[in-house]
Order: structure tokens, then sequence, then C-alpha cells
DNA sequence: GGGCTGCTTGCACAAATGTGCAAGGACTGA
DNA sequence: TCAGTCCTTGCACATTTGTGCAAGCAGCCC
């Protein structure tokens, strides 16, 4: 008979086996879908785990399913609004599906890009979703080589051995200039950050290049680390000179709201009589009546559904490499004049 | 000879062990803080295991330590400024004391509250961080049964058996209503939302008391369920009246926002001329050129450092039931009128 | 009643790890 | 060179769970 230790400690299946008078096993399958079990076993097992508070080991029932039911979030800047809204949106799908998030935040130092992904590998997790930022490909593919199944988002770099779901940033960063060329607006600007995250980079391009198209030149200001301060100071340079533009394309819609405060705090100038601009990404403050910002929405919905698709599959390795891409659609508001 | 496969699956010690020709403890004390290990082995077992890629499973680990190494920080609105904030802060200081932290969403339907506390059981996380919302008490005395180290946050109501760390609403609220009435305010509303938060309602009770002593009137508004848009509605009905009230304490910044922004498009009224404006919490968008709130700055820092300093103390439940009060510092900005 | 069928149940083993214990080996001092 | 000491190492058992296999048992049909 095993010592019971009520306060303190787990409650062990034996435990429970002991109290109902029953074997172990009976108790493992009680709480095992499909198992045998006799009804009033069933009933005897259910009424003494209730008793004791057991609750079933997953880290025990990990070690021989090969399905630990944890899934890795990884990512830096996660208190941004873009990204805490895709952590919203998956932690929420992830449980509907029986799968818990783990989340680990690659902010700061560089080194714990590398511990993170350790950690992935440590408590075994049943895949590993890359939010953002630029991990070295050498660690992917440590987690590649273990088995892991690997979700980027948002990296342009098409690897070969992970999931890519990625947004079509040339194609909205195309339509956003149409936008605006369509506005009358000929000396755009381009706001971008230091991050240099693929994503912003293929955004950059894809208006430049559509901008050249139509015998435009456009200049791309990187002003700060990332967010609303880089927006802010790249309109502070922007628009004190003499030749200030008419429009601008921020890459970030945090950008867009910086740019547009200095726009308007600093210089007075009324957007989107003077100044037109377009956002990315439909932050919740994009909708905010200080900003009423045009920009385009991040498919978070479809992502977050394709990610619990891909895990939630019979077999989840049966597309490895796959890639899919998804829309972002453009969300009219009032910083691009009409017509 | 186990087989060895080396693309999928993972890599177990027995592996690395055969690999480097010494048996399978040898592997586990060279990953064994403490154990004792000659420098040889410990070289040739650390070379097989970097090139099989071995990583130790900590499901395995756990069973044996009581200590999972896993925080589970359960909480609703988590894409909320200020929840992200504090689970970037969280989660920043768990990886530094070498915890890992699973996010449960408990957004949605109420049943996944007790779904959720049930993950936390079932993994056997080291400690429970309630961010946020209203969990049944029921469920809280669940945890702690099993032996659960549960941190409350912003609870106002304390209970016995868990942690609790609180901010001193109350102090910050008598504070907002002097800084109002100081600035001549004497018809002043309080905005809230319909959420019933234990800390917002603290915030209300405070602040109506406060202002009882100074023998005025306030009435509370309540237009709907939280954020931007309660604060928004707020601000249409107090304002539309004929008796416009002359300053509002907004018991969190989203509804600051919300308030200002239909003050100044709706009415076109002037911030702080016409009406001034105290919000809580500091979130990074009080701080923007649009807004720039005075209000009150959550102290995240200082919980997350509670936090990890519980979990890390030599014994972590040595001050069961203790309870802490961190004090919200007023950030002096421009929504209330100086002197 | 006997034989057959099918469900239930317990035993024993599997999963990956940490660790006490005893044995072995190396080194030192006399 | 021998005894003593200390470090290292392998064995075996521990942690908690799922499951194949065989035995047991009830029920049913002839």
């Amino acid at each position: 008979m095993s010592e019971l230790k009520p306060g303190r400690s787990f409650v062990s299946a034996q435990q429970v086996a002991e109290l109902a008078g029953v074997s172990r096993s009976a108790v493992s399958r009680t709480f095992t879908d499909g198992a045998s079990v006799s009804e009033t076993t069933r009933k005897k097992v259910l009424e003494a785990a209730e008793t004791l508070g057991y609750h079933v080991n997953h880290l025990a029932r990990s070690l021989i399913h090969e399905d630990s039911g944890i899934v890795c979030l990884i990512g830096a800047d996660i208190n941004t609004p873009y990204h805490s809204r895709l952590i919203d949106a998956i932690t929420r799908r992830l449980q509907a599906i029986n799968r818990v998030a783990m989340v680990i935040n690659t902010s700061g130092d560089t080194d714990s890009v590398e511990a993170a992904l350790r950690q992935t590998l440590n408590y075994r997790a049943n895949a590993t979703v890359v939010l953002s930022g630029t991990p070295p490909t050498s660690l992917i593919n440590t987690c590649l080589n273990s088995g892991q199944h690997v979700i980027l988002i948002n990296r342009d770099d098409h690897l070969d051995g992970p999931e890519n779901i990625s947004v079509d940033n040339a194609a909205a960063a195309r339509e956003a200039f149409h936008m605006l060329h369509r506005a009358g607006s000929r000396r755009i600007a381009v706001v971008s950050s230091q991050a240099g995250t693929p994503s912003l980079v293929a955004r950059e391009r894809a208006f430049e290049t559509a901008a050249g198209e139509a015998g435009l030149d456009v200049t791309i200001t990187r002003a700060g680390p990332t967010g609303y301060g880089a927006g802010f100071e790249a309109g502070r340079l922007l628009l004190s000179g003499s030749h200030r533009p008419d429009a601008a394309f921020c890459v970030t819609d945090l950008l867009a709201c910086g740019f547009m405060d200095a726009a308007r705090v600093e210089f007075g100038m009324n957007v989107p009589e003077e100044l037109c601009v377009v956002g990315f990404d439909d932050i919740e403050q994009a909708g905010w009546a200080s900003y009423q910002l045009t920009t385009f929405r991040q498919p978070i919905v479809q992502v977050a559904d394709h990610i619990t698709m891909l895990l939630d599959g019979e077999d989840p390795l049966r597309q490895r490499g796959g890639s899919v891409s998804f829309h972002a659609d453009p969300v009219w508001r009032r910083t691009v004049r009409p017509k």
C-alpha cells in the first residue's frame, strides 16, 4: 500500500487504483479513449479519482505516445499589437484541438533564440511555430533533424524542410501603390524600420518596383528599430525638408500611427488632404477615431486556422515543406483621398 | 544494440551511450549539474550527443523531480496592450531562470477556464499565474489541493491559499481624484466597463469615496464590455447632454483613449482646456503624441520580478498565502491642466 | 451441461530519465 | 609495495503512464 500524502504532491494512478479496489491498468483505461472498461469499474475509478483529485500526468503519457500535445510559439516583440493578436488567435484554436501553447520569447539577447529552440526540443514539442524574427537556418535544421514539425510564418525565404505560411506582401504593396497613385500622389515616401524582417523588406521592394514601373522614384526611410517611435522620427525627418512628400506607405500600422502623429502634431498637416497614408497589419489602433487608417488586413484568422489544420491532420507530416500564402485585403478608411 | 533512426524521431540517452561507448548513467550524469563524471567521458558523451543531436527529455526528467520547469500563465484578453506587456515581461524573466511559460487563453466560453486549469494540472506545472479574469474559487482550490503553487495577480479579494500580487488601486484612484480636484474640476465622470474585474471595481469605489469626502458626487458609466469602444461610447453618452462633465477618470487607458477620441472627434472639445482626463495602466498608446495621457503606471516590472523571486526561492512554498502590493506611480503628461 | 464467443482484467513490459550503492581503479603516503 | 582514500562507473531500481497478452468469467446456443 503506497503512502497517501493528502495535502501536498500530485496523486498518481496507483493511489486511485488502491482506493477504488481495482488494478492500476483499470485506472489507466478509464482515462484512455476507446479502451475497454466495464461501466461499474469506470464508475468506481471516477469516484475515487474525484475524491483524491487525480489528474492524468501528461508528461508520463507523452513518454509513450510521440504526441506531447505541446506546441511551441517562438517569437520576439510579442507585446506588439499584431503579434499579441496572432498569439491570441493561435492559442485559442490550439486549445480547441486539445493542444497547449508554450510561448518562448526571443526578445533581448541573440543567444536566447538558441536556448529557446532547445526548450522546444527538451519538451518534445509537437511542433514549433516561428512567429517572426530571423532565427538562424541552422537552428531550424536542428529541429527538423529531430523530427520536429516546424512552421514558419511570414518568412519569405522559402526553405525546404519547414512549412511556410506567408502573406502576399508583394501583391498588397503593389495594391498600396496603386491606391496612392490613383489618389493623385506623386511624391511618395516609404516608411520602414531597421528591423529588416523579411516581410518588411518584401513590402519595401514590391512597392519600389511598382513605383518604378509607373515612372516614380521613392525613398525608403528607416528611422529607428521598430514601431511608433520610428514612424514619428521618420515623419519629422521627411516633413521638415522643403520637398515634402504628399503620401507615405508605412510598412506597418505602428509606423503609420507615428508618422501621422508627427505630421499633425509637429507640422499641423491635414490627413488626407495634404498627406495620404497607407499602413499594413490592420491593428486595433488603425480603427481608432484619431487615425482611421487605410491599411491592409493581416489574415490572422486564416493563418491560425491553417496552423491547426496542419496539426490536426491525421498525418501531420504528410505535406512537409508545403507553402501557403494568404491575401491581405485592403481596409478602406480615411487616410487616402477618395477617387 | 538499439536501432538508430537517424532522420526521424528523437534521440535517447541510450543511443548516445552506445555511440560514446559508455553506460547510459554516464550520459545522464553528463547532463546533470553537480554529478560526478570524469573529464574524458564527459567529452566523449558531449561529442556523441552533438553528433546525434541529443536533447534531454524534460518530460521524463520531470517524472523524477517534482519540478517540471513549466509555469502556466492563464488569462483572458491577452491581446490587450496591458496584458501582452505583462506576458512579455513574465515570459522573459521566466526564461532567465530556466522556466518556460505555458500560456492558456481563457477568452470565450466560460467552460474553457475549467479546461485550462485542468491542463495546468495535467502538465504538472510548477506554478499557475492567474493574470486576470475571475476564475471560480473552487478551481483555484483544486490547484491548491494538488500541491500547486497559485499566484493571483490583481485580484483584490485576498484568498487564503494562493499568493496575491496586487496593485494599490485604491491609493492610485484617490490620487487621481486629487489630481483632478486640484486642477479645478468639479463635475467628474468615472468611465468604466462592464467587465467587472476586481481591480476595476476597486478603482471605481476608491475614486467615488474620495470624491464623496470632498463633497462631490460622481456618476459611473459602464458603456460596453471593455476597451476603446466602451470608452468612446461613454464619451458619446456623457458629452451629448447639457450638463457636461469637465473631467473624467477612466479606469483603463484604453477607455481613456476612446473617451478622448469621442470628445475631440464627435464634439470638437479641447483636452485639457475643456476636459481633463486621467487613465490607468500607462499602455504604450498613452504616450503617443495624439493622446499624451496622464495616467498611472502599472508596476509590470516589479510584478514580473516578484513572480520569479517567488519561483526561484529555495523553498517556493515557504510564504504561502502571502500578499504583496505595489504602488502605481502617476505619469504626468498633458491631459490634466497644470496647477 | 458443454462448448464457444466476447468482454473485462491483471500482469508484465515499455517509454526516458535520475540516483543510491557497491565495486573498481588510480593515486598517495609510509 | 601495501594500505588507505577518493573519484568514477555501471547496475539496478525509481518516477508515471499505456498496452499486448493471456487468463478469467459471464452469457448464449445447442
